[in-house]
DNA sequence: ACTCCGGCTACACGCTTGTGTAGTAGGCTG
DNA sequence: CAGCCTACTACACAAGCGTGTAGCCGGAGT
């Protein structure tokens, strides 16, 4: 299937899909190793180390999904969401939850995008700062359960199929208020009370 | 502090605090036995094996949510929102994606409560399953995500001040839509011809 | 007073991990 | 043809992991 690429590539391509799917530390250089039919030493051979691995997966996940869309992080763009974007996306993720400093850069550039996106819009929002973090991580979760999402609705969101319904969820979602704006109050008074407790224990 | 605890409910106490901290896998039985203040060999007389003391630990923190609040699932419950419950969710939410059996019991419990709930409301909806399984998903992220979230707002979203301004901005995000209709139907037809060339791909 | 048992520690074992090293095959370049 | 650099493998190493075992200690039961 992809036997014809570089021994280099293919480490790359395992790298990326063991890292997405058991984590950085979950993922053994074995494993890797096996996954793209070669020796562990010629990871080591190309890359150097495991965190030099995990660098040049990083950069070259960026590279390739900006070659695509230009920001992908605006997950609206939902042209050309092949299966391979969705893993590359996906890994990026993972990647940034154990500690990537790529993934770190890549995440702040997200809220940048979020804030000039939420400017755009006529929505009120007392802390945008908060607000596109919040939204961000919310969106990005999606991609982070695949487990829990999978178990949720008895079908691998992996797949487009599975993974088409959980994005017409998100629209149903984001596309109505969920709780009415007494509610909002309500929750929000019990937030401030909750804050002026804290405050007290603090001083 | 927490001293005069048994020794036992110390390596609980331990165990969660880690396991929360740096996952199932990432936190270590020595790691745990010294922040208890005790042998690992002790661990294992407890608990038998680390499985068994996570075993433990979530039936634990399980019996403890469900103490305080029946239904802990629906985070519109602020009141008693301690940071030791704060921990004992973020602990719960940590061992269910690491795999914990009764984690995926309670998520389970979760999409059912969302369900009822759903039912009470009138919202628009095509398909509750994946609607709750988003919503609870994204509910969840907020704690999944505790690094980046604390890196966006500056502050560590474990201390009250900045959780409270994180479940603002949740506020302000849930009571109100996000996308207009217009948008929304647009992103749905994109997403049908998406879910058609995969159907002929399949065929 | 003796025993016994549960809480508790010290230490060792086997395994897996990432990494280091030595060496081989093969296609360039002189 | 000789030299050599690069891709690549096989094997060894130290460290850290979860687990197993042997034994110490003090208080309760008889």
């Amino acid at each position: 299937m992809s036997s014809d690429l570089t021994a280099r590539a293919r480490i790359r391509d395992a790298a990326i899909k063991l890292f997405a799917e058991r984590g950085v530390d979950g993922a053994t250089v074995r494993d890797i190793a096996q996954e793209a039919g070669v020796s562990s030493g010629l990871l080591r051979h190309h890359f150097g180390s495991k965190e030099g691995l995990r660098d040049a997966c990083d950069e070259w996940a960026l590279s390739e999904l900006t070659k695509i869309s230009g920001r992908f992080t605006d997950f609206r763009t939902l042209d050309g969401l092949t299966p391979r974007v969705m893993l590359l996306q996906r890994y990026l993720i993972r990647s940034t939850m154990d500690g990537s400093p790529t993934g770190a850069a890549i995440f702040d550039r997200m809220l940048e995008y979020g804030e000039q996106w939420l400017a755009t819009t006529d929505l009120k929002v007392a802390d945008p700062r908060a607000f596109v973090a919040v939204l961000s991580v919310m969106k990005m979760s999606m991609f982070t359960m695949r487990d829990l999402m999978s178990r949720a609705l008895g079908a691998d969101v992996t797949e487009p199929a599975a993974w088409a319904r959980m994005l017409q969820a998100s629209l149903d979602l984001f596309s109505q208020p969920l709780i009415t704006p007494e509610q909002a109050l309500q929750a929000r008074a019990a937030l401030d009370r909750l804050a002026a407790e804290a405050g007290e224990d603090a001083s």
